[in-house]
This record gives C-alpha cells, structure tokens and sequence, in this order.
DNA sequence: CCTTGTGAACGACTTCACAGCC
DNA sequence: GGCTGTGAAGTCGTTCACAAGG
C-alpha cells in the first residue's frame, strides 16, 4: 500500500533480523526485547522497533517480541515462506561455487536449471543437473516455474543474459558479474560484486579506518566509531 | 585528516567509479563529464562531482574528468595500486571457489594461504596451495605479509577464526559466513552474505518490488522508481 | 518495574543552483 | 557554449523521549 515509505534501509535490515531471531529460537530464547535484538546487530532498540511496525504490530509491551511468532511473520513478508526456483547461468568457478553452495537451499532457494554458452560444457552434468544453452531458458522458465536468476558469467555477457532472464520472464535477478546491468521495471534486480567489496576492504584498511560492522557492506555499525 | 566528515555512502561508490572508468577506457574514451559518468551508474551528476572532491580536486572546468588521470587516482586512494596477500580459512564449496575466482587476482589480491581445520583436507593440494591447520595463521601472516583474511567457514565457526585473524595481525577481514562477527578495533570488515542478498530479492519480487540498480545492495537507482 | 509504538528533534546524505573557469 | 566545485536548501533516515500497555 504505502510501500515506498519504507526507508530502503528498513527493508534491508528485514532479512537480518530473521536470522538474528533463528539464532535466538536455536538457544532456546523465547520472547526477545527489542534492545537484545538490536544489541546483537550493532543496532540501536529505537531502530529496530521502528523498522518492525513499518510492516506490522509484532510487539508486546511489558514483555517484548515473541520469538516464535515473528520469525513466521518475517518470512512470509520476506517471500520466504515457500521455496523458490532458481536459474544459474554461467558455470565458471564463481557459478559452480554458488550451485554447491548450501546455504541457498537452505533458506529454500533451488537451483533447478543451469545454462551456459559454451559449447564444450553444454550437455554435461554438474550437481544431478544437465548444463543447457542460453536459448533454452525461456521454455526451461516456463516449464520448471523459475522465478529467480543468477548472473554468473563474465562482466561482458552479463548485460545480454540479464536481457535473456528478463525476456524469459523471470521475476527476479541477482547478479555477480562485476558490471551495471539494465533490467525491465518489472524485474527486480541486486547485485553482490566480490572483488568491489575486497576493494572497498582495501580502502578501510588502508586509511587504518573504521569498519561498517556489518553484513552487506549496509550499515550496523557499533562498537567501531568511523 | 578529515576523514570522518566524507559520508559513508560516498566511500562506498569510489570504487565504483574506478569501475566504470575502466570501462570509459576500454572504450576509448580519454575525457568523461559528471554526468555520463553518473548516468552510467544511475546516479546525479552532482552526487558524482561531490563525492569526488571529498578525495580531491580532479576535475578539470569546462571539460570533464581525464579518465587516464582519476583511474591512477582512484586505486591509489582505495589501495589497490599493489597487491596485497590474502588468506582463506575454510575450504568448503564457497571457499573452493573464491579460491578460483579470477575476479580477485585481475583486481591484485592474491590468495596466497589456505586454512582447513578439517584433519581430511590438511596438507591436500589446491589451486596449487597446500592447505594448513588454523594454528598455523600466526606464522603464515607473518612470513607472507597476509594483510587480509577472507572467512569461508560456516556460521558456528565464523567467528572463532575471526578472533584467530585478529589475533594473528591481519589488517582487514572480508566474512562470507551468514552470521554477524565481532573484531577488535584494528581490524577492518566487510561482510557478503550471499543468502541475505537472495532473500532481499525474493522480498522485492514478492512485493513486485522495484529494485535497487547497485553493487552491493547499496545505491545507485536511476532508471527504476520505488 | 518492564516493554512497545510513535511524533518530534536531530543528523546525514542528496540535490539545487550558481559562481568561476575553460 | 561547455564544465567543475561548493555553499545553501531540501530530503531522507535515525535517535530521542514519552505516552500507553503489561
């Protein structure tokens, strides 16, 4: 409804309180106060509880948050309620990596279909799954209910599979490849570029400087005055 | 000097820029103004002129920006005009192929050690490193000059080995574990993680969301309308 | 006492708009 | 005409501080 009032900030720390929340339930932890959750991130409490009635009221006054009630609220408002198929394309050592990967299925990501251009690693079988060209996404898309991409082929073909996956009707892409790629509005599109964070690393490091302590380069600092 | 006052958004986008200049060169271009450079990147081109003078003047008036001149500037300001050595701990399916990746030697990081602390994978060979025990960090930083550390492990881990960098004297930390890790003031840290980002995404789709156009989940939205 | 939810105050980042220079 | 660098204005996000509930 009001989507775009959320501070993207808010929805990017979404994600980030569900884990910290499964950490929680894994120690037995039933009901936790907004401080505890935010002390574990490196957030303020005023933050967290703001960032959690922008989608909805989960809290108890006197009492906190109830564990076991948030986590199910924050996936399905995650859209992680369920599983999601999921496409890779390029299976370089970055895309073979990725497919291995566990922590994907984990939060019920499937890669289901695998592509790649070329012809010496088409046909072959990495993982139980058949390697098959470019062309075929659409039809592969359609018939396995993919909804999710992964770019992992070099920065010069990304822009080209990122039009493929957008043509094929994905909703979705994450991208690797180290480049700016354009995608349709209805296609929602974040990118993770490896070497860009060691770069930004190498800056911290280099000024002696203060760290975002946190998980995507996002923020959360704490303890680290920068 | 005044190093707090540069926001931290803008340190964010430097090496951005670098990359896209890179791009500009490759293409021939020998002179570029704020605003192909930040059309190119989805962003104002004041944000761009800002954010570059809070490392220097480089601009040059009625003419733009020499692409052959702020590329030397922007690497040596981030750090990266040289190598550094890097270490990997934990040799799984992630770690394996960071190991691989080209992305981060093209860039002059160099991962030069590997640490296991599965007793089945010490003293085996990859990628031509032969894989140590964790114990053996202090040591290898030193006779390497490891400035870096880059933490493959799972969560449980995560955070033991980050303590074992610490204290081993690396200068920077880059932790792919989905979990959040502490370090002393010393040492710098980014974190990826790759399953937060898939989440995000699934968020935005679900929300048949509009995207944020960048690297890094961070910023740098132009062509999309949240 | 303990908590949450929230308007109001604050601070940070971005954009505007223009002076100065090529 | 072109462009950059920069104070001023504006916008966005975070923190404060307190009312209301357990």
């Amino acid at each position: 409804m009001q989507d775009h009032l959320i501070p993207k900030a808010s929805i990017q720390r979404l994600a980030l309180y569900l884990r910290q929340l499964e950490q929680f339930q894994r120690s037995g932890e039933t009901t936790v106060s907004s401080s505890a959750l935010g002390e574990a991130l490196g957030l303020t409490d005023a933050q967290v509880r703001k960032d959690l009635t922008y989608f909805g009221q989960f809290g108890h006054p006197g009492i906190g948050y109830d564990v076991g009630e948030l986590i199910p609220s924050l996936r399905r408002i995650l859209g992680i309620d369920r599983t999601w198929n999921v496409a890779l394309v390029g299976v370089g050592n970055l895309g073979m990596a990725l497919l291995h990967y566990r922590g994907f299925r984990e939060q019920g990501f499937h890669v289901v279909s695998v592509f790649d251009q070329d012809p010496k690693k088409i046909h072959k079988e990495v993982n139980g799954l058949t390697i098959l060209p470019i062309h075929a996404l659409p039809e592969e898309v359609r018939k396995r209910d993919i909804r999710l991409g992964l770019i992992c082929v070099p920065a010069e073909s990304a822009q080209d599979v990122a039009t493929a996956l957008a043509e094929a009707g994905i909703g979705g892409i994450l991208n690797f490849a180290p480049t700016r790629v354009a995608v349709p509005d209805a296609v929602s599109l974040c990118s993770v570029d490896l070497a860009l964070e060691l770069e930004r690393l190498s800056f911290q490091v280099v000024r002696h400087a203060q760290p975002h302590v946190t998980p995507f380069s996002q923020d959360g600092n704490a303890a680290t005055g920068f």
